[in-house]
RNA sequence: GGAGAGGUGGCUGAGUGGUCGAAAGCGAACGACUCGAAAUCGUUUAAUAGAUAACUAUUCGUGGGUUCGAAUCCCACCCUCUCCGCCA
């Protein structure tokens, strides 16, 4: 949520600010409703000082006198009367207004960081650095297709269960699924963070918090009876774990890891990635999150981003960081790094972690904040995933892929999973 | 799902129509005492918006209503707790 009083003082640096995302936003509409909701503010507020005088004068003259229904009583509670009426008027306009703007405002996405590159789109992407090297082989397969022949998933079965784009993961496949997830959870917990399971429903005012909504409506499952929504990103619940707090500075930055099972509709993708594990409904991630000090979100954003490298690293696993342009970056964000891994098998780089700071984008829709000398400021967020389960399982099975149709385990893991090789049974 | 109770400041908790944004306690901050600390005493301590020098308004779960005036009365909704039922 972009701040309302910048919007009425400053309307040409936010459109200047927005327009860094390679689109043209006229604020000019939310501007002029602002500025008339200000005027409207003050009309009331200076008829609710006159109408509260006059309250009280009633009442004193209600206890100095034993006469309770004397003419200027009457008198007097005739002219409160009429404050009242002229006060709902304006009230009206007041909520009428109120709900315009923000209406308006929930919809204006985050100010790009300066920092960011400027671009249209994701080919206006930067590619910061790359790590690991790639697997050069012929006949390399696709993951799905070491996935059926090792028997780890089968998403034929699973659309007779849900639909398509759903998967079961079966034997070594979930083994190696629980296994991630033990993994990353115990790095990053060994290195300071807080393990959260949060609840995978969330209502709208979660949904709102973060960002999500209420503009991206469609890209998230809603349950028919409840406001309730099952979360696309545990970036959701963490956020709003502390919606409506003010914490004290001394605890940031509050560093959380949380296990989540993410649901997305995946609206408008249809026919892209329909095999295997890159694109599901449904599926399972390591997120990171920090509350900050407003004035050191950006050392932060260094910081959860090479966590979220950590266990890239760790699994040797192939990657390359991308800082992303502000044509190109989500709703919430001001600045977003993203870790691309590598798949042999289409020889290209996908993304397995997106790590963003929100700085006080998100805080405000969710009204965190922290007392810094003695003033009330708003947090800043930051997410970053680390990592996406499914995708993490893809690039081990085509980075790791053997001559003889088995997979090498990254050491690491070893000890999660249990074995060196998956083999074919 | 049925019955009942309740939602007040960082927390506990008083307040059923009139200077109540709200007693008291706890916690916290500062000061005094102390070599220092504890204990004790004193002062301060909600948020938001607007003006910023004081100031003005709003906020007692949320939204409406009654009234000159609402934390207090009325209506609707949300949430929490207890008991019963059901259930992993």
């Amino acid at each position: 949520m972009l701040d309302q009083k910048l919007i009425r003082e400053n309307p040409t640096i936010v459109e200047k600010n927005l327009s860094l995302r390679g689109k043209v936003y006229n604020i000019s509409d939310i501007n002029e409703l602002t500025v008339k909701k200000k005027e409207i503010d003050i009309e009331v507020s200076n008829l609710q000082f006159e109408s509260k005088k006059l309250s009280k004068l009633i009442g004193q003259e209600i206890n100095n006198s034993q006469n309770k229904t004397s003419q200027k009583l009457n008198d007097l509670k005739k002219r409160g009367n009429e404050y009242r009426i002229k006060i709902s008027e304006f009230e009206e306009k007041q909520r009428i207004l109120d709900k315009q703007i923000y209406d308006k405002i929930s919809n204006l996405p985050n100010f790009p960081s300066i920092d960011a590159p400027i671009g249209k789109d994701e080919s206006n992407n930067v590619q910061v650095k790359t790590w690991g090297d790639h697997l050069k082989k012929d006949n390399l397969n696709s993951h799905w297709e070491i996935g059926e022949s090792l028997n780890l998933f089968d998403s034929t079965k699973s659309t007779k269960i849900s639909k398509s784009r759903f998967i079961t993961l079966i034997g070594n496949g979930a083994r190696l699924e629980r296994a991630l997830i033990n993994f990353m959870l115990d790095i990053h917990t060994q290195n300071g963070y807080l393990e959260l399971i949060p609840p995978a429903l969330v209502n709208s005012e979660s949904l709102t918090g973060s960002g999500q909504l209420p503009k991206f409506s469609n890209e998230s499952f809603k349950c028919s009876n409840d406001d309730l929504w099952l979360s696309p990103t545990a970036e959701v619940p963490l956020t709003a774990f502390h919606k409506n707090e003010i914490i004290d500075s001394k605890h940031l930055p509050l560093k959380y890891v949380a296990y989540s099972p993410c649901f997305r509709r995946e609206a408008g993708s249809y026919g892209r990635d329909t095999k295997g594990l890159i694109r599901l409904h449904q599926f399972n991630k390591v997120e990171l999150y920090w509350f900050t000090d407003p004035n050191k979100s950006i050392e932060a954003h260094q910081k959860i981003t090479s966590d979220a490298e950590s266990i890239l690293k760790k699994l040797n696993l192939p990657y390359r960081l991308v800082d992303i342009c502000t044509g190109d970056l989500g709703f919430s964000s001001s600045r977003t790094f993203d870790l691309e891994v590598w798949l042999p098998s289409s020889k290209c780089y996908r993304e397995i972690s997106s790590c963003s700071n929100c700085l006080e984008f998100q805080a405000r829709r969710s009204s965190i904040r922290t007392k810094i000398d003695k003033k009330n400021q708003f947090v800043h967020t930051l997410n970053g995933s680390a990592l996406a389960i499914g995708r993490t399982m893809a690039a081990i099975l085509e980075n790791g892929q053997q001559s003889d149709g088995s997979v090498k385990i990254p050491d690491a893991l070893v000890p999660y999973f249990g074995s060196n090789f998956i083999k074919t049974a």
